[in-house]
DNA sequence: TGAAAATATTATTTTTATTTAATATTCAAA
DNA sequence: TTTGAATATTAAATAAAAATAATATTTTCA
């Protein structure tokens, strides 16, 4: 009952994950709150959407079936978490995915859940 | 307020959501159930800590600073969603990560967080 | 300028996840 | 055969995320 004594192993294993996401816990808590936000089905399917290009609110809108107000909070989450960007032309907004490496993290994902 | 005609281009869109997932929702939520259960800094490490094979509950426990009946939690919860797998031998438990393709994701996770 | 379309924001309620604490199980060894 | 170490489970309390509803911006065009 918790007279625990640690392995080596353990020791050696906390020097690794200090040198794996750096010294401090920043890099795991930037990790999770992006994966908290691609961890949602309207999101993904927000992704999904804008796999191949940019798309204006209203496209998504019929796309995912979410209404207007629900829709925007959630471009609104993950433009905040830099999974988005959008641009605005006349009353349209236009998102579309921030980088690649995101769309690279959205692909793999796909992949490894859409085999076939 | 709500008069939208949807365009061409959203009717397009939505076919290709279909082939994407799959016509049904399934794969969808399936990876979302997937990157909940990543999408937390305890469970993270301990992903870290199972990057280079099994280890057990005990040295999970020290690596991770949480107590015993959280970190079993998280673990249990890991392993519900076929993100770990466990051996018992005597009375330790021995956890790793169930498969290449979660640890190719885990991997990808890192390089896109801990750039340097 | 003022009405309407397109999108965004805020506040509230509801749902879901997380932690904590208490207890239970499993197994080995004395 | 009972004690203690290692781990697991359950229930309850707390915290966080989501959905809903109401309202506010922003922009165009009559």
């Amino acid at each position: 009952m918790e007279t625990t004594t640690y392995s080596s192993r353990a020791e050696a294993l906390r020097d690794e994950l200090n040198q794996l996401f750096g010294s401090q816990e920043r890099n795991i808590d930037q990790a999770t709150r992006s994966l908290k936000v691609l961890a949602h089905p309207a999101r993904l399917k927000i992704l999904c959407a804008l796999r191949t290009g940019e798309q204006t609110v209203q496209d998504l809108e019929y796309y995912t079936g979410l209404k207007q107000t629900t829709l925007s909070q959630h471009l609104s989450l993950l433009r905040s978490r830099d999974i988005l960007t959008s641009r605005r032309e006349a009353n349209f907004s236009f998102y579309r995915i921030a980088n690649d490496r995101i769309l690279e993290l959205f692909e793999l994902i796909k992949d490894i859940y859409c085999q076939t």
